[in-house]
RNA sequence: GGCUCCGUAGUUCAACUGGAUAGAAUAUCAGAUUUCGGCUCUGAGGGUUGGGGGUUCGAAUCCCUCCGGAGUCACCA
């Protein structure tokens, strides 16, 4: 790239001029409102010239210009000197961009590291939900990602399928289901599973009030409650592995994935491997018996196993109750032992929200002091919550925001305004609907991507699915516009005005397009779909600018006209590019 | 209370990880167009980056300290 052959001939500047190698230093591109393509910040190098910051800028911009043949002219602003690049150094290397199929990826070898991300991870209860939707995007985009890098990447989850909140389900089902099934209801089988959730939750309310009219504590009431009771009696019968109850477990289990499968369909998610608590939540006991031996975690009186994590700053943590049984990190260090087994792989990403930050400090710890030399590359993607206009989402107050009704009122709020607009009139009810779907889903992941995932974020499902703005319809709809303008020209082989872009534009476009690698390659950024999101936006943005801006008929020979296109070609690619690592679907006409 | 994260235009978000005059979108206002108070263009205003101190050539970004918000400190997952 071209910053990097610059950085070559600068250091080489410095040392000559100053005498010192390999002296860190930074470019970065000028910004607009100044001249030139480059940047180099002259300060950090003040000690070294011994000069003030306008004669060091002066004294590289000169050596640069006679000794470099990249630097067409520079020009001194305070302690920045702004170099301009040759135009042909810029057309050799949109040449070498446009040569390569995958411009922007990276090879994916055969000995690649392996990268594992886990994302998604739902309970069984219940349906996925709008918070589920920003770890899935989350997750899947820096999958993507990664796996633009050149990463081999697998995809994970793991599901928790076991404990006392699928029993309630379960109970329901029996006392109130009146053999109704998915099918029989018409109803999406997690949807269906999570309904009888909700039902055990009224009946246990009901069960209690009448408890506590008799005269009972409110305490010994929640306890008492007879469905309450008879919910345990079945997780105790499934820790017993009773036959009808582990079959009956396994059909409305059954049910829930054949739901969540459809979900993760229309999202366009896969995994690679499911992982079950049930079969991983015995995992790690033993590992937690050889730290035992080896001192790194100690026993107290009453037979529980503990880590004293005091000296990294936090505090104890318990490992295995008195009764011998596993928790919660105990499983977590298995699982991830486990992984490692299944994969070798190199790094492994969790995507979990920023409430489990400090678990995840623990468990990264914990596995480096049991000696997992991969315990350093294991990575937490931590989120914000998602707030809606109306607060914050409670299950218990019926203000959760469900994932297949988002998705669906998404994709019917985008047919509205698409029918409003009235640009479908070539297409088929099948190719249309199409459309909706994916303008409306793009709408989706954009606006979730595009925010820094660090942070909390508020969700307004009209702003997203606005057309105008930063939002994934508008950067749609330009790559659409750019597919329309080549083939129109392509096909009717006459030149369209229209499509001439001013030449001092057609540099920033390459720009552009030259840092999109840079951007994905670095693995600091890599983690960043936000970052990419909005860099995607700057790219569309000015492109959509130069288009509505030609005023003139630039006269040009053949070469120029063929450059011309493939630019715009390029621009599309690398659009469709960034929207398919960040997971946004880009159709090809509107 | 201890620890962690967050605080940027009215609002929703950026700011290339310490760089130049903190940018978009949206809302607001003013023009243009239009027999619609609609749509579409053009432009403008809008900021002590929560407050204060420090580090240095340079701070929204790093350190300290207050203020405000969230999370977490379970033999829950």
């Amino acid at each position: 790239m071209i910053d990097q052959q610059l950085h070559t001939v600068i250091s080489n500047a410095i040392q000559e001029l100053f005498g010192v190698a390999d002296q860190p230093f930074q470019i970065q591109k000028t910004r607009k409102d100044f001249e030139g393509d480059l940047t180099l910040v002259v300060f950090p190098l003040l000690k070294l010239s011994k000069m003030g910051p306008e004669q060091t800028a002066d004294s590289i911009g000169n050596y640069l210009m006679e000794n470099s043949t990249m630097v067409k002219e520079f020009n001194t602003v305070k302690g920045f000197l702004n170099l301009t690049i040759k135009e042909a150094i810029w057309l050799d290397h949109f040449q070498l961009a446009q040569k390569d199929p995958y411009f922007g990826l990276q090879k994916i070898e055969d000995d690649a590291p392996i990268h594992i991300v886990e994302f998604s991870s739902p309970n069984t209860n219940k349906p996925l939900h709008l918070g589920h939707i920003r770890n899935i995007l989350l997750g899947n985009a820096v999958a993507d990602i990664l796996a633009a890098s050149g990463k081999r990447v697998k995809k994970v989850q793991i599901i928790n399928d076991r404990g006392i909140h699928i029993c309630k389900s379960m109970i329901a089902w029996l006392e109130f289901g009146n053999g109704e099934t998915p099918q029989t209801t018409q109803m999406k089988g997690d949807h269906f599973v999570g309904k009888y959730y909700v039902v055990f939750d009224q009946q246990y309310k009901h069960e209690q009030e009448a408890l506590i009219q008799t005269g009972m504590s409110k305490e010994d009431a929640e306890k008492e409650a007879p469905i309450f009771k008879k919910a345990q009696e079945l997780l105790v019968k499934w820790e017993a592995k009773d036959k009808d109850v582990i079959q009956l477990w396994q059909k409305m289990n059954n049910w829930v994935y054949e739901g969540f499968t459809s979900t993760y369909d229309q999202m366009g998610v896969y995994f690679d491997k499911n992982y079950y608590e049930s079969d991983t939540y015995l995992l790690g006991k033993e590992v937690i018996q050889s730290g035992l031996k080896k001192g790194i975690f100690y026993r107290k009186d009453d037979g529980s196993v503990w880590v004293d994590l005091t000296d990294d700053g936090l505090d104890e943590k318990i490992l295995l109750r008195s009764d011998g049984t596993a928790v919660y990190m105990t499983q977590d260090i298995g699982t991830a032992i486990q992984r490692h087994d299944d994969f070798l792989f190199s790094h492994m990403v969790y995507t979990v929200g920023n409430e489990q930050d400090y678990h995840f400090k623990v468990l990264f710890l914990i596995l480096d002091k049991l000696g997992y030399d991969w315990a350093k590359n294991c990575y937490h993607l931590s989120y914000g919550m998602v707030d809606l206009p109306t607060g914050k989402m409670k299950s218990r107050e019926g203000t959760v925001v469900d994932a297949d009704d988002l998705m669906q009122e998404m994709v019917q709020t985008a047919k509205n305004i698409s029918l409003e607009l009235g640009k479908l009139d070539e297409m088929t009810d099948h190719q249309s609907d199409q459309l909706f779907e994916q303008i409306g889903l793009g709408a989706l992941k954009y606006f979730m991507l595009k925010v820094d995932p660090q942070k909390r974020m508020l969700f307004d499902p009209k702003e997203s699915i606005d057309f105008n703005g930063n939002t994934g319809p508008f950067i749609q709809y330009t790559h659409a516009r750019i597919q329309t303008i080549l083939k129109k020209y392509l096909q009717d082989k006459y030149y369209d005005p229209s499509m001439v872009i001013l030449e001092s534009k057609e540099k920033e476009i390459i720009k552009h397009l030259l840092d999109f690698p840079l951007v994905i390659n670095e693995s600091a950024q890599a983690y960043s779909p936000s970052l990419l999101a909005n860099y995607i936006y700057d790219l569309v943005k000015e492109f959509n600018g130069f288009y509505q801006n030609v005023p003139i008929l630039i006269d040009e020979d053949e070469n120029r006209k063929a450059f011309r296109i493939a630019l715009c070609q390029e621009v599309g690619k690398v659009i469709k590019t960034g929207m398919k690592l960040l997971g946004v679907n880009v159709p090809n006409r509107m």
